[in-house]
DNA sequence: GCAAAAGTGTTGTGTATACACCCATGT
DNA sequence: ACATGGGTGTATACACAACACTTTTGC
């Protein structure tokens, strides 16, 4: 038995900034697509398993290791490569904040984050997978806190709303927000303050992951 | 470039049958795991999208072309087959009740049905593919109505029920059930009665492809 | 007429939504 | 003192859950 095609992951990366939300792409340097923009990839090694390899191709891009992941959809159309045949496992990926400037930091002509809004022509069917992953990220938003994994570690109840404003993209009632986010008990008040704004200082909340796990196998559901 | 590695897809066929949520699987013949139960799977072809290889797999098995089917998941454990490696693109199906009923009849020694709380052992990873097949099922029911691809063309309110009370694993409340999957609107009376049986004849109501897709247009939401 | 399942509304309870003003800080 | 965003409570509408009796049919 042999099959003459190839394994490959993809990995949909975003960030968030700037009350937007990112996508980091890739300039392809070799033919196909030579010179277009690409979610990063790479092909199955033979000793990794699938989430590893999402993580390899994660980790060299970003040198970020520990950040959210999700196996999103395997995509395998005859024709989707140019190559010959080349299936996809596409993973996507929630890049905290904090890491994020560091990545912002080393950007080259080669690798940048775009506002998902304004995502260019893409190669090979990359367009599709970053669409997909869109829909499945705004789902997933309404019923599992993911947006932690956006936002630095520590955070005020604003740029908390701000995020999950711009990924359900429609406006939320502030008292309503704070309310449901506080009543899940999800958050720690870390007692400290942003300070040096030009205003009022926002009191800084962490994510309480030890509660959620704890909330979450009694059957709890979040929802926005 | 080259991997040493193979792509299978397998399917987890469900049916509904006796207020039984049902499972197929079919006996290995060859090694490894001969004489195991396992999913339905093959290899994925040169020519054939993976949608089309989970269709094909599904027809050899069941006779059955046009079933509801979804992808799954994609296991690609290093180790996760003794042969070498093999990743495997899982799908689920669900099998019409008429459907089921030509495919009891087929029945042999090497190809069953069997409830899936009495699920035996399966060869391979397929129990964990089984069971996140599962958990998907259950959670997709609630919000989307998959249940009228497991029933016949035509069905009962209490059929429609007890299905949904087999799969979400709980009771409902028979007046409360009738008002949201009426008020709903994706039913539609047929005006036929089913005949025959000792009480009084329930009313036969079909599922409104066309007015759910409507109503799914405008942002209509499906729960339960 | 009896057994068995079909069919049918109302009421209370909790949850989601809409909404406006005062507070702290920096300039 | 003024501009900016932070922080807070209530009233109303809506959705969900609980609940029991009458009707039809076959035997």
């Amino acid at each position: 038995m042999k099959q003459d095609l190839l394994v490959a992951v993809d990995c949909i990366i975003f960030g968030y900034e700037g009350e937007k939300l990112q996508l980091l792409v890739i300039k392809r340097d070799i033919e196909p697509f030579q010179g277009s923009w690409v979610i990063p990839g790479g092909f199955l090694q033979e000793n990794e398993n699938l989430e590893e390899a999402a993580r390899r191709i994660l980790y060299s891009k970003t040198s970020v290791y520990n950040a959210y992941l999700e196996q999103l959809f395997t995509f395998g159309e005859v024709n989707r490569d140019p190559r010959g045949r080349v299936i996809s496992v596409a993973y996507f990926s929630l890049i905290k904040s904090t890491d994020y400037k560091l990545i912002a930091g080393i950007t080259s002509n080669d690798i940048k984050w775009v506002d998902v809004k304004e995502t260019p022509e893409l190669g090979f069917d990359h367009k599709i997978i970053v669409n997909l992953a869109l829909e499945r990220l705004k789902g997933k938003f309404s019923y599992q806190p993911l947006g932690f994994n956006l936002l630095e570690d520590e955070f005020t109840l604003t740029e908390l709303q701000q995020l999950y404003e711009t990924v359900l993209n429609r406006n939320l009632d502030k008292r309503n927000f704070r309310k449901r986010i506080l009543d899940t008990a999800i958050l720690k008040e870390t007692g400290k303050k942003r300070a040096g704004v030009k205003n009022r200082q926002p009191l800084l909340y962490t994510f309480d992951l030890n509660k959620y796990k704890e909330l979450t196998k009694q059957g709890f559901e979040f929802k926005l």
